[in-house]
DNA sequence: GAATTGGTCCGGGTTACCTCA
DNA sequence: GTTGAGGTAACCCGGACCAAT
């Protein structure tokens, strides 16, 4: 049972599994098949909520482009300042909030949801969209520390495992090259001397030293 | 059915701004 | 007031995917 969960835990990390990310390929296919997407509960009112799973995607697609358009005609605040150095904006701790409610509760939004938290949280879409980009890399760097952790503790146990077994391995060899010494050794009948049985040589002198 | 093209999204890397010690 | 480090919003680029042609 033990075996069992250490290599189920070395395989979670050797696939990097253990933040719940999930590869882009298998994240569409699933964004495709799985109802997932439920965040009308905080980001829509409730008449408006959107399923963008089935038939809504194309006119989530849609409404993004009109969002853009929007966005780029009414243009509520520029990231470039008049000096043309880019305007950095400071998030409040409402909004962070928000958006940290959002994420975890999914940690991706189609074009209509992050419209709705864009508005909800008197945002721009974009703003929506790049938060959440930066969000995902965040969380993989610090899961990607805390495997990094987990690993170096590891290598740390075996290591000194490594050394432990070196060193009774060592303790054997020299048991067995002891115990051969005694086995091979026979006693000389007439004079009641040790003697090397396999190679005929009297061993006298090392003895009695 | 295969190839091409255009649009979209995302991850990874980077830049630039802001805050704080 | 200055400075360096850390956090992070915003940007850029390339790859994957999808739909239309």
């Amino acid at each position: 049972m033990e075996d069992d969960k250490a290599c189920t835990l070395c395989l979670s990390l050797e696939m990097g599994i253990s933040g719940g990310y999930v590869p882009k390929k298998d994240k569409q296919k699933v964004h495709k098949s799985v109802p997932c997407l439920d965040l009308s509960f905080d980001l829509y009112p409730k008449e408006e909520a959107i399923d963008v799973n089935h038939d809504d995607e194309a006119k989530g697609l849609n409404l993004k482009r009109n969002i853009i358009e929007e966005e780029e005609q009414q243009d509520p605040n520029s990231m470039i300042t008049d000096n043309g150095s880019r305007k950095k904006l400071r998030l409040t701790k409402e909004q962070s909030a928000l958006l940290e409610d959002s994420f975890n509760f999914h940690i991706t939004l189609s074009p209509a949801q992050k419209q709705a938290l864009a508005d909800k949280l008197n945002l721009r879409h974009r703003q929506v969209e790049v938060w959440f980009q930066n969000r995902r890399a965040r969380t993989k760097l610090k899961q990607r520390v805390v495997d990094c952790e987990f690993l170096k503790k590891c290598y740390e146990k075996l290591t000194n495992e490594n050394l432990r077994l070196k060193k009774e391995l060592q303790e054997l060899r020299s048991l067995k090259v002891n115990i051969s010494k005694i086995a091979t050794f026979t006693t000389c009948s007439s004079c009641k001397e040790l003697m090397n049985s396999n190679e005929g040589n009297i061993e006298l002198e090392s003895i009695r030293s």
